[in-house]
DNA sequence: CCGAAAAATTGATGTACGATAAGAAATTTA
DNA sequence: TAAATTTCTTATCGTACATCAATTTTTCGG
């Protein structure tokens, strides 16, 4: 937690009593590796700042396909963000790749948080557009570049990554199959 | 700019000095169609509010190919907001579709903003959450989906789009050609 | 440390979409 | 409204990646 509250001071200035709330309306846990901390289909309430490890939010589609939308490492917020806007249950999991230390918050607690402590909304806001600013990239990665180059940049972005992920968890995250990974990974190490 | 401090309105109770800065530090503009507003490799430092018509920001390539990251209809906000983040020079073009009215903002005024009247910062946290949902959706989508299929989710979040779009400016937000784009259609219209 | 289960690799084949080019249609400009 | 320009369509062929299936490798519980 100190953690947290060392990332916010960095950004904003905290007074004693918003650190006090955000201490007394959030929970700092220790997730084994493969749990799930959300679920498709149940309620979402959960929002989740990493401090160590890595977890990673993914939905299945028709076909029983997993398609991840986020790895969440160190410093990364993650929960199901469609399901708490839309107000509706989640259609995404979100599972824990290798122990991991998370801070857990209630959503409208922590909504509940800006309106007590105004002066808390300037590090929300830098999260979100940070958030935004990734997403963007990943956007237009994804219409411009081939599979090749989005692994490699997926590496620089994420670098030891590998060591903890299953090779299906990247290639769904890329937009390819396990196999074409497995392929391009081969090209890569023949050079 | 009524407009817009109706929206505001809608979300957050505004006081009348926020309301009067807000007029102050921004400027309504009628745009005609094809205008450029925001330039690749230029200083960027405006934020448009869309109150009418629909501005495409989109990408060059290394091979001089188009990718269109956003579309920007009534109600939605427009900038290169990777350039403002970083502080770097703009990597996306923001051009006139149609003709347009746009509040104009500059980026650091806005900023200002929030710090002068914090009351406005969940306005702006709304606005924030609402994009990351939307890119959420479109990441998913992208991974998730065919090209048809993103074609007729297209058509359903912007109905009337195709009067005013080239089809390769949809082409290029689908992530196909334009020939691919066409043939989709011959398809559809087939049925 | 062993055996079962999960994951990764490899190969053969399939397919959605891309590239190129040429002609038709629509839009803009004079 | 005619000419010029841009955009759209259509056809052929090419390719990146998918699918399916078999085999090898890795992981993990007992």
């Amino acid at each position: 937690m100190e953690e947290l509250i060392r990332k916010i001071k960095g950004i904003i200035n905290l007074s004693l009593e918003a650190e006090e709330h955000l201490h007394s309306i959030s929970k700092e846990k220790t997730i084994p590796k493969g749990s799930v901390l959300i679920r498709e289909g149940q309620t979402v309430n959960k929002i989740y700042f990493v401090t160590d490890g890595c977890l990673r939010s993914y939905c299945i589609d028709k076909n029983g396909k997993e398609h991840t939308l986020q790895f969440a490492i160190k410093d990364w917020w993650i929960s199901d963000y469609i399901a708490i806007h839309n107000n509706e249950s989640a259609i995404l999991t979100v599972e824990c790749l290798k122990e991991s230390t998370v801070i857990e918050f209630n959503a409208e607690e922590l909504d509940e948080t800006f309106s007590f402590f105004p002066e808390y909304e300037p590090f929300q806001r830098y999260i979100l557009e940070r958030h935004v600013v990734s997403l963007h990239k990943r956007i237009l990665n994804q219409l411009q570049l081939t599979a090749t180059e989005r692994y490699n940049l997926f590496l620089e972005e994420y670098p030891d990554i590998e060591s903890y992920t299953r090779n299906y968890h990247i290639a769904s995250y890329l937009g390819i199959t396990q196999e074409s990974l497995s392929r391009i990974r081969v090209e890569k190490a023949r050079k």
